[in-house]
DNA sequence: ACGTGTCAAGTGCTGAACAATTGAGCAGTC
DNA sequence: GACTGCTCAATTGTTCAGCACTTGACACGT
């Protein structure tokens, strides 16, 4: 199990993509217990390495470390979603509002992810459309032009979509948001971003309240039994 | 009865804050290179149990890992600091004016805090000055009610202080910022939000021109030589 | 049902080993 | 002397085996 290509990068974090995409994707839906064992080896991996991949993506909140009982994929809990929520509101509304035309590199990212966005829902691909979603405004973030708000902007937008990936698996319309995102890439565009800022507001209430609602609803489901 | 209520964090862990509060003291200034072995005999633990600790100070920015070449204690730049007083901006102020009179464990904190930097400056301890000041900020934050902004905020500020204990070291005067926390304070308790909110805007941009001003000296001096 | 004791499984951590990479010193060549 | 390439020790990256300790489940006796 030989990787040909020359790794730059270390096998602890190599391991901790995968179980970040793995996570990410709804393969490993919240509760799953991870044993050190059976990971190292299903992975070709040492245990020290697994140990070494599950600190980096429990200190990114997606793994919970309980001492003695290993790790598990961690819950989004409705308080864990207003949490983001704010922080979202917080950050992408002063992020477009600083956005500047002359920022063409953000602006084409923004078309391409919007383009993938609408190319998904064309084809009726809800995973593949949350991920795009959920680029396009991690891609607002960058007109504030601070790495570490994007990067913390990104991790919180991973642990969210941890929790829209399985409640968009079951529901197949997504809100009826799909208009939104153009009309936000083109009042951006043509930078009125006061009317923007409000649009996004919206958008994230919107989103939010949707998002909370169906996770009600599933822990409704799961407590009936 | 729980007396022995000692192991409940890991070694691991221990080992990253001891590392952490040598950093943030300045007993390990920027550039320092951290040798597995060494530090690994000096603090009585295996060479795996010191690498996990450097993973977690390396995602919370105090260490930088360069591949093969080991970790080192970050190096602070002027564009870190922008990068940091822009995000304490587009935090504190709403965190401010989010602030209701009901959230008395808080108010009672920033009072402690504040007496605790007062009596450090009639001490001359600039070392502990400087811990109270950013203290009392990552208070504020508080009042956001976030977890995730305030352990977000606290990071920024552990880097952040970093690189000021090593300024305010050589540099006796903190600027005559002493009367601006009392100021804030009692803004606050007054219930005067908006009027708090500029004074805090201006506070940090004072803060931020003082470090920026004496990290370029620094520099200056560095590379004369 | 209710403690309680036992036990396998799994984590936390150690110590030793080996492979891979780096940087420095050293040689040789032009 | 500057450049190139070589060797080599030091250090990191990773694996492996093993032991102490915790935990949860199961079985036991009352």
């Amino acid at each position: 199990m030989e990787l040909a290509e020359i790794t730059r990068i270390s096998v602890a974090d190599q391991v901790a993509s995968i179980l970040r995409q793995r996570i990410l994707n709804g393969e490993l839906p919240p509760g799953t217990a991870l044993q050190e064992i059976s990971t190292a080896a299903s992975l070709g991996v040492s245990r020290n390495t697994v140990r070494e991949a599950t600190r980096i993506l429990s200190l990114e909140g997606l793994l919970k470390r309980s001492a003695h009982r290993g790790v598990s994929v961690a819950h989004l809990s409705l308080k864990d979603v207003a949490e983001i929520y704010q922080v979202r509101r917080l950050l992408e509304i002063p992020a477009v509002l600083a956005a500047k035309p002359d920022s063409t590199e953000v602006f084409s990212e923004l078309r391409g992810s919007l383009e993938g966005y609408e190319r998904a829902v064309d084809e009726v691909d809800w995973v593949r459309a949350v991920r795009f979603d959920l680029q396009f405004h991690t891609l607002l973030i960058r007109f504030l032009r601070n790495r570490r708000l994007e990067s913390f902007y990104q991790k919180l937008i991973g642990e969210l979509r941890m929790g829209m990936v399985l409640v968009d698996r079951k529901h197949d319309d997504p809100g009826g948001l799909v208009p939104v995102h153009r009309r936000i890439y083109e009042l951006l565009t043509a930078g009125e971003l006061a009317e923007c800022a409000r649009l996004i507001a919206q958008h994230l209430h919107d989103s939010e309240s949707r998002l909370t609602q169906i996770m009600g609803q599933q822990a409704l489901q799961e407590s009936r039994k």
